[in-house]
DNA sequence: CTTGACTCTATAGTGACTATAGATGCTAGG
DNA sequence: CCTAGCATCTATAGTCACTATAGAGTCAAG
């Protein structure tokens, strides 16, 4: 019996407008209704569903799946470019974590502007902006204070 | 003598059309006009951009930036939020590096998929879809080669 | 028979820009 | 003065990978 398209969604984990996204996208084959129009999956979707969740959990983007897919589909090319896809994400996750762990060592910079000694004002402010020193807090609030007054994203 | 927006984008080292972007925002004010319509701006305008990059350098959002932007102008409330802000981000870019990290030895065990012994095929499609073995390559030519058939992003 | 969960299509919104089109202005060389 | 080639203007649409919303139809349990 045929999956609807919530089976498929429980069964990878997906949002079922997710699915219907990479049905537009070409990810997936336009799948069977049923006489009143539900989407009707196979096992075979939920592979190939499957297989998209692990490369998107790769950091790949659709444009890469759907050519993975294609050579998945038919295998006669070479898989030389495989390689160089793996080895390029390698090289890109290496890229942002070296920079994620600058920005890491510059916000501690930055929080150590306010903390310790409070005798010269907190420095946050005047950190990110080299001519205005924080006219607030006169080293007397200058505290973490999680949950106080923080601004709605 | 008043910054034309190119003049601005070249010290500030941003786009035209992100300066453009920020104003629409609300980010920058809305700058004086000459008498052909064009926007002119002041060394103010240079830091307060400035401020504004160094702020989305730190991985803050034009949201966040908004905020950080009235409490420089209004310096009555209190500053436990932007210590908080502050401590928020460091708390994401410890997760974000964590995950990545995860990421990297995940795509490393990939490449090590198709590398070293090929006698037994290139393992990377069968190790994205545990069901089909790589079809192609049978451990001839399953190697590293950069740029050979590299699908368009 | 009703309720509530599920499904359908179509459209718009997200964030932080980027790209495009078509019009106008400014400046330097001839 | 004329023209070429920039810079600037506005307005709109596109990017990516979804997410949200509206309004309608379907289905199974109680």
């Amino acid at each position: 019996m045929p999956l609807k398209i919530g089976d498929l969604a429980k069964a990878t984990d997906t949002q079922v407008v997710t699915i219907r996204y990479y049905e537009k996208e070409g990810l997936l084959r336009q799948p069977e209704r049923s006489d009143s129009g539900y989407r009707l999956y196979s096992e075979t979707d939920v592979e190939r569903l499957h297989f998209i969740r692990r490369c998107r959990q790769h950091g790949m983007s659709l444009g890469e799946i759907r050519a993975l897919l294609a050579f998945r589909d038919s295998p006669t090319s070479s898989c030389d470019w495989i390689n160089f896809l793996v080895e390029k994400h390698i090289a890109e996750v290496e890229q942002q974590i070296e920079s994620l762990q600058l920005l890491k060592s510059h916000l501690e910079t930055l929080r150590r502007s306010c903390g310790g000694d409070h005798a010269h004002g907190c420095g946050i402010i005047a950190q990110l902006d080299r001519d205005t020193p924080c006219p607030s807090c006169n080293g007397l609030h200058c505290r973490l204070a999680p949950g106080s007054s923080v601004p709605s994203r």
